[in-house]
DNA sequence: TGATTGACCAACT
DNA sequence: CAGTTGGCCAATC
């Protein structure tokens, strides 16, 4: 239902549902280009109730600051979120992303 | 209305 | 190096 005070999640659903195949966010990056860094936590809520707003939310591509998978639990599965990394070509490992460093997408560097 | 929680992050102990 | 604390903000109980 009307999406006026949504704007907060809407921003977050719009920025992961633009990051590229194969690529990752993290939950400080997005918080950060949207609002502030304490946001961090919204944007990992936001994607809970992501389910329920949009369900093309591509929110496996959303890792922690540390590129580990977080919020795989969440995903109906333990390795459902790793599944889908990987069949994106991320390479992930005991639950984490092992070329991070490759496959990070910063919004506020590509979409600025 | 107040207290608790949360898919986080950073710093301190 | 692992565990704890504080902070940030909003939704849920």
């Amino acid at each position: 239902m009307a999406d006026k005070h949504n704007n907060f999640f809407n921003r977050v659903y719009k920025v992961v549902e633009l990051i590229p195949y194969g690529r990752v966010t993290t939950y400080g990056a997005i918080a950060k280009y949207i609002a502030t860094a304490g946001y961090a936590r919204m944007v990992g809520w936001a994607m809970n109730k992501s389910h329920a707003n949009s369900t093309k939310i591509p929110a496996h591509r959303v890792v922690n600051r540390n590129g580990l998978l977080t919020g795989k639990h969440h995903f109906g599965g333990i390795n459902v979120m790793a599944q889908l990394l990987e069949s994106e070509g991320v390479v992930v490992k005991n639950d984490k992303v092992v070329n991070f460093n490759e496959v990070f997408w910063d919004p506020a560097k590509n979409l600025e």
